[in-house]
DNA sequence: CAATCATAACTTGTATACAATTTTTATCCA
DNA sequence: TGGATAAAAATTGTATACAAGTTATGATTG
């Protein structure tokens, strides 16, 4: 069960929401998606289900499956989750560096860095998510890691709607103090570095409060 | 799309895996559910994989759906989860409380003091477990009410497979100590007895390490 | 011309059919 | 008797068919 077929339909499908090539509110017909994939309705249903579990699609009885358009309302939910999570996880880990430890995370770093002038917003975006993940990984608390990195691809949608180039850099630049502090085992500062880290990216998201323009096209309908 | 028919048999589902009626381990054969709910396999399969993605089904490719059977370390992770999660939950709960949420939280007190004497363990879980739920909700936050549902009925196979009578009640005790804290508004102490309620929750949990009987049957397959 | 209703085209929801894989059963031989 | 092997049965994975519902089109009327 669970053949691979509809989890590369998920990932092909996840990745163009996350990197904006659908836009939020979008229909996701069926049969023109199992046209695309050249497969049955069938596994493009499951794969629909799925995403609608991750909550990046919507799906609404006998009308069909749409981007979904989380509210920022919904992202400021999202966010008070991860800052539980996160606040302490950098705690926890901060405890528990080891020089192995850091090194990965210094790797993930100098991707960053390349990242932020040569590639593309969706690119940076996703590479500055990452970083959460990998340092929930290096907890080894498994099942942590993968509740946020759902978090995270859950908002990513809405961050990477509001999220400019130099908000990029600033995160980058946030994370490098993060690791930095971590380093020092300096677990207090660690954790204000992260909290206001956190609540920078929430304030580059909540500044600007109108909807995205495809609610237009949805409320129109 | 997701029309009420397989959310119907995701409950059913649920509760019976929940309830411990379905045992860890077991094989969930789709012919075999599909005509004891009178639906095709079509549905049974959008339910199993609902159910494979909240954890509470287990799925191996060509072989089918299977109950699961969390390993104690994974429920040490959810443990940990949560822990981060509710003290924090507490903590706010404690400081926004209003006299209708203490009122919300002291009716549902009383539900889990009938259900100590009269009903059945699976119904004894449930109520517990709802508990901390309740709270998450009265925080105003639906993604973690959402998000800690999960948690809990995502270990309720396994807090249900260790926990005695005994072990109900006391919890049941801290719950009714906890909301008294909360109504007194002392922070401090609400958030003390919640870290050791979870300790406490996780400690009848790991105390007995043996792996559950159906796992026998699963390793000789 | 605008609004409304009826019809047609399309889309979703469910069931069934069929191929591929796994599990079971039965047979054979040492 | 016991273990390997091959055939049969059962189960999963995918596609297709059909019914039910939704959306689009167009005619009709005020």
């Amino acid at each position: 069960m669970d053949t691979s077929s509809t989890a590369l339909i998920v990932q092909s499908l996840s990745r163009a929401i996350v990197e904006h090539r659908l836009q939020p509110g979008a229909k996701l017909a069926e049969q023109k998606l199992a046209d695309h994939f050249g497969v049955s309705r069938t596994l493009v249903r499951q794969a629909l289900f799925q995403l609608s579990q991750n909550r990046l699609v919507r799906m609404e009885p006998s009308r069909g499956a749409f981007v979904a358009a989380p509210s920022v309302e919904e992202a400021k939910q999202v966010f008070a989750v991860r800052r539980m999570l996160e606040l302490e996880l950098t705690r926890q880990l901060t405890r528990s560096a080891t020089p192995a430890k850091i090194k990965a995370l210094q790797a993930h770093l100098a991707k960053e860095h390349a990242a932020l002038h040569n590639d593309d917003a969706a690119s940076r975006t996703e590479l500055l998510g990452d970083f959460h993940v990998r340092m929930a990984e290096l907890t080894g608390n498994d099942v942590l890691a993968e509740m946020l990195g759902d978090l995270i691809s859950r908002c990513a949608l809405i961050t990477l709607m509001y999220q400019t180039a130099r908000a990029a850099e600033c995160s980058s630049e946030e994370h490098d103090r993060l690791v930095a502090a971590i380093q020092a085992k300096d677990e207090d500062q660690a954790v204000r570095l992260m909290a206001e880290h956190l609540d920078s990216v929430e304030k580059s998201l909540t500044f600007n409060k109108r909807q995205p323009s495809t609610d237009i096209r949805e409320a129109l309908r």
